[in-house]
DNA sequence: CTACAAAATGACAACCCTGTCATTTAAAGT
DNA sequence: ACTTTAAATGACAGGGTTGTCATTTTGTAG
């Protein structure tokens, strides 16, 4: 949790400091991130920092809080019931990952980062029981929509939720390799992590899902 | 390349050396591996791993190099032609994977690490180089299979090799998160990183192998 | 037993990092 | 204008890292 100096900063200042964190650590895992880079990239002392947040773990926990929050507001406003199918809702929920990139790439960077590539000591406590909450809720999601023969009902739950998991998160690493997006660079630029070619990221999606859908429904 | 001190050294020391630095790199990724922790295990000078090689990268080749040669050598060893259908080749070749990991478990471990979750900057050339090259071997694959008529020729060859590099990469998830394998504790141990429940294993191979046909074949 | 070559050593420089804290500066309330 | 509270500062301690190199130890060959 943040330093009450932290909140009682001025909202420009505030941001400011948000954004320079999530470039650091969603460039650098949690060990390797510097908070000298991010003092040196605002220009302010390094007891500042102190003065916000107690240590590097209170900070990174700050903001992978704050990533989640964004993140949430983007899925929550696609709602199963707008939806025949669970496919189709499966890839609008997809799309909307995409527009959250785009509008927020450092966020997104950020939760890429940790989802992918952290494996930090100091922090895989913490990650540990994310996943395992991203799990309960797949399971959950995938025994609902069983119920409705939406999946092959000889396939079990947990290799569902394993393999929806898995393509969701591979789509980054699809992206990169088949339209050459370059996450490394959009990072360094701040640019969206997916690069700007919609059109493209949506033909891959479908694309995705249209395999999906062959793979598990009955 | 290691230098010529290491290659005279006795086998028994060299193969120490190797495991001990293989224990190192597959526990943390390169930046965060620390060759004062390798030295401290094995009771050695510092001077001396300078001595065997140029610096930590040097070593850091050669210990992948080591490792897919490794490995190479269980995968050469199941062939084609030995199967009927591609599907069962692909569940072999993911069952030597297994044995692979249950034998040379550090090896397994270290190659784990390389392919998922690292990250550094001093060595993502060489990752990406690495990846670049596994890609335009699952192409090539893919195409002959395709003539063959073992996958749906309406699906393109990109998605096709994406589906496959990623399910195969993501069976280690699945039997952390099904099997509740500990990874991690392995590790530490030097245990083999999937365990020692091989039936389990197999039946897991085969459940997604089977999705796989599924999603894939005409 | 000696002489030479190869290998091992560990103190060291140079560079990172994090977290602390007494002090200074700025802001706000009276 | 004065006092009190909040925020910013940066030198510092204590720890980590890699790579160097002159020196010592060990091994080998004559």
């Amino acid at each position: 949790m943040p330093k009450e100096t932290f909140l009682n900063l001025s909202d420009e200042k505030r941001e400011r400091f948000i954004e320079e964190a999530f470039r650091e650590f969603a460039w650098y895992n949690f060990e390797a991130a510097s908070i000298n880079r991010i003092i040196k990239n605002l220009g302010i002392a390094r007891g500042s920092v102190y003065q916000y947040f107690e240590d590097k773990l209170d900070l990174w926990l700050y903001l992978k809080e704050y990533a989640e929050g964004q993140k949430v507001r983007y899925i929550r406003s696609v709602r199963r019931t707008d939806f025949a199918s669970f496919w189709d809702y499966y890839q609008a929920l997809y799309l909307k990952g995409i527009d959250f990139d785009l509008e927020q790439p450092l966020c997104s960077q950020f939760l890429y980062r940790v989802g992918f590539k952290e494996n930090s000591q100091e922090v895989a406590s913490y990650l540990n029981s994310w996943k395992m909450k991203a799990q309960g809720m797949f399971t959950h999601w995938v025994s609902e929509e069983k119920a409705q023969g939406t999946f092959d009902l000889s396939l079990s739950t947990e290799i569902i939720v394993h393999f929806l998991i898995t393509m969701s998160l591979s789509i980054a690493e699809l992206l990169q390799n088949r339209y050459q997006v370059n996450f490394d660079r959009n990072m360094q630029q701040g640019t969206p992590l997916f690069g700007q070619n919609k059109e493209e990221l949506t033909q891959a999606v479908t694309e995705l899902t249209q395999l999906l859908k062959k793979a598990l429904q009955p």
